[in-house]
DNA sequence: TCTGGGGTCCTAGGACCC
DNA sequence: TCTGGGGTCCTAGGACCC
């Protein structure tokens, strides 16, 4: 197809967005939601992005600007936001079929050069249906359309990229704005002379493929328009399954270190068991804070499963010995966290010639631990050993009510 | 005092093999 | 006594994204 452009689709300040849902009465008023741990802003209002408040400032550098305008703030609350990601997305597939989610609030589609009737028609349907404003951004490559979205952002929430005028635009255009532009590469580019979009298009290919590699290549082929990123309607599998967290404050405490490790461990192994999946990779890491004597201190180490697993028992083991492999006495952490990886679906794991009996019948426990806790709530029963009271966790204060996902929490609406 | 969590992809460099 | 080079796999870490 010639003439497929891609689209994108961006829930507009998506977890305010979620939060006004069931606070109307913050339309139009100022409000932010924090990380996990009320460490950082990672959602503005726009309200507070026209404070100049930037994104994934820590709070309590601007927690007192944010009071003085009596802006609202809530703590991160993912499950609501799955929530109602999965409404979005719902609605937009039955607008358009070629549909790729990217991320909890963003999805590609494909549409023609020229059909903002499509686009406008998706935009009226999910606003309408599920509450949370979006914009569209279309253009002929991935990257073009989320440039195109900012323009979308900026004016009537439908914008298209004009070809013709590219050319000319994409020498007021810093790379730094382009997605797949950090911090980093922005230097990197710099320094070889590459400053704007037009730059980069104008320089020889060999030239950056052999300094920027396969990633600079891409990036000069979408920016002129042509499709490196397919567009993939098949959702891919995913590919590793991360459970992490900062500490409440630091530690030096090889069993507080090994508590927080194994509490990751059972929670990825759920996950992991909910996808149906066995996993063979297991890779732990341990951090002290980013801020401080001990930056360098951190690292990470992985094992092997000679048959995939689900295990928690079995995993935990391992990760036990990787977590004390890893911390050096005296050294401050700050976070723990795992990562499975190498999936197998579990109908089509091999077994293992040599299986240990004890493993073979705590694969049997596993199911009827994850039922208990599904009916009981999360962490009533639990495996390996724990310290009574976790001492690495942390608070989340401004949490909003589980509207969706608790019945204690549902609104009352009185007619 | 207080600086997120969950992903993907890429690559440098060491180990190992022939 | 002299003492290679290329390929591949793995680990660890880095960069980016939302």
């Amino acid at each position: 197809m010639k003439d497929s452009w891609i689209g994108l689709l961006d829930c507009n300040n998506f977890f305010v967005s979620c939060e006004r849902l069931f606070r109307p009465d913050l339309v139009g008023k100022p409000v932010v939601v924090l990380s996990g741990n009320d460490g950082c802003i990672v959602a503005r209002s726009q309200e507070v992005k026209d404070m100049g408040v930037p994104m994934g400032v820590p709070y309590f550098q601007v927690k007192d600007i944010l009071k003085k305008d009596e802006t609202t703030t809530f703590s991160s609350h993912f499950a609501l936001y799955r929530d109602i990601s999965r409404r979005v997305f719902t609605v937009m597939r039955e607008e358009v079929d070629l549909v790729q989610q990217y991320s909890v609030d963003e999805a590609f589609f494909l549409c023609g050069s020229t059909d903002s009737g499509l686009a406008e028609q998706i935009k009226v349907a999910v606003e309408k249906r599920v509450g949370i404003p979006v914009s569209v951004g279309i253009a002929p490559s991935k990257t073009l359309a989320k440039y195109a979205n900012t323009h979308a952002k900026q004016g009537s929430g439908v914008h298209f990229l004009d070809m013709e005028n590219w050319s000319q635009e994409s020498k007021n255009v810093p790379l730094s704005r382009i997605w797949g532009v950090g911090g980093q590469l922005e230097i990197r580019y710099k320094q070889h002379g590459l400053v704007t979009v037009a730059d980069l298009l104008r320089a020889e290919t060999s030239r950056i493929q052999q300094v920027f590699g396969v990633h600079g290549v891409r990036l000069q082929q979408e920016l002129s328009g042509q499709q490196a990123l397919p567009f993939t309607q098949a959702r891919e599998p995913q590919k590793s399954i991360m459970s992490s967290r900062s500490f409440g404050k630091e530690t030096t405490d090889p069993a507080v270190i090994q508590d927080a490790a194994a509490y990751h461990t059972r929670h990825a192994l759920e996950d992991l068991r909910s996808m149906q999946s066995k996993t063979s990779i297991i890779r732990v890491s341990v951090r002290p804070s980013r801020h401080g004597d001990y930056l360098l201190r951190g690292g990470s180490k992985e094992a092997v499963f000679a048959a995939p697993t689900d295990n928690t028992i079995e995993v935990l083991k391992v990760v036990q010995k990787l977590t004390a492999s890893l911390i050096e006495p005296g050294v401050p952490y700050k976070k723990v966290g795992v990562v499975l990886s190498g999936f197998t679906s579990s109908e089509t794991v091999q077994q293992s010639l040599f299986v240990d009996e004890a493993v073979l019948k705590s694969d049997a426990l596993m199911p009827v631990i994850d039922l208990l806790n599904q009916r009981l709530g999360r962490d009533v029963v639990t495996l390996g050993s724990h310290l009574k009271t976790p001492q690495w966790q942390s608070l989340s204060e401004l949490k909003s009510p589980a509207y969706t996902t608790q019945w204690q929490d549902l609104k009352t609406v009185v007619a």
